[in-house]
DNA sequence: CTTGACCTTCCCATGATGGGAACCCCCATC
DNA sequence: GATGGGGGTTCCCATCATGGGAAGGTCAAG
């Protein structure tokens, strides 16, 4: 199967799939005339990225999760480090945009949001310190 | 005051002011060797900066968010909005990582965790659909 | 006059993705 | 056989905000 139907049963977009291919987390058989000829096996591959992927899992670490898959020999223990380092680095940035997102709703409580300029948003914003 | 000081003196630095600078956030004066010079006018934009950025407003939020500053006769509705989008904005990343961070913190739950190779983790991420 | 600490501009890298150009391939239809 | 359309290929550029670093100018102190 060429990329564009690799693509489509995937879920994934063409593009997508060639720059996993130079991030080295799939290969592709070529054909005679270039082209890139997939087989189930790979939309295997390619599914699990996409998966990965909408965990949010930076590649690097789907290089990682892949080898741990393909690898019959695995210790679960290495796949849970790197599901709770990466749960542990998206609670972090979801909390910290949280901690922003529950300031700001302070602010713009305090705002008129009049057509009057006074405004403790920016009066905030403007603070010497 | 030349890059230097007024990074210390922001909490920013010159790399970040000078961007700034080719993104229409801040202007500066030149001295005659072609250094930057600013005063503390500046200086206060520059903070303004920091606090924006800080809540992490996009730069071109920032840029809509100064105009509006120094605009004496603004509506502070017109602040509120900018606000209020970016707090959605925040919480809809926000919440969205969480819900990756919660289905990932039930995988591995049930994960063994051991020398195993059995893992629920990878069982979800190969799924076939 | 040299040294070191500044400053300048310009280019490149990050991470994952999309857009688009220039070009090749294949098949169907006229 | 020529043409057109819808594949494919590679390569470059843009995003967003920031850092790294090179090459070179400037200045003050020794």
């Amino acid at each position: 199967m060429n990329i564009g139907e690799a693509a489509r049963r995937s879920g994934l977009s063409a593009k997508m799939i060639r720059h996993y291919e130079t991030q080295g987390l799939v290969t592709a058989r070529r054909l005679a005339n270039g082209y890139r000829d997939y087989a189930e096996a790979d939309l295997a591959v390619l599914r699990f990225i996409r998966h990965a992927r909408a965990l949010a899992f930076p590649l690097e670490d789907v290089r990682r999760l892949l080898a741990l898959w393909r690898d019959r020999n695995r210790a679960s223990a290495d796949v849970r480090r790197i599901a709770l380092d990466h749960v542990a680095a998206l609670e972090a940035k979801a909390q910290a945009m949280q901690a922003m997102a529950h300031s700001l709703r302070h602010l713009a409580a305090h705002c008129h949001g009049d057509g009057r300029p006074d405004c403790p948003i920016l009066n905030e914003l403007e603070k010497t310190p």
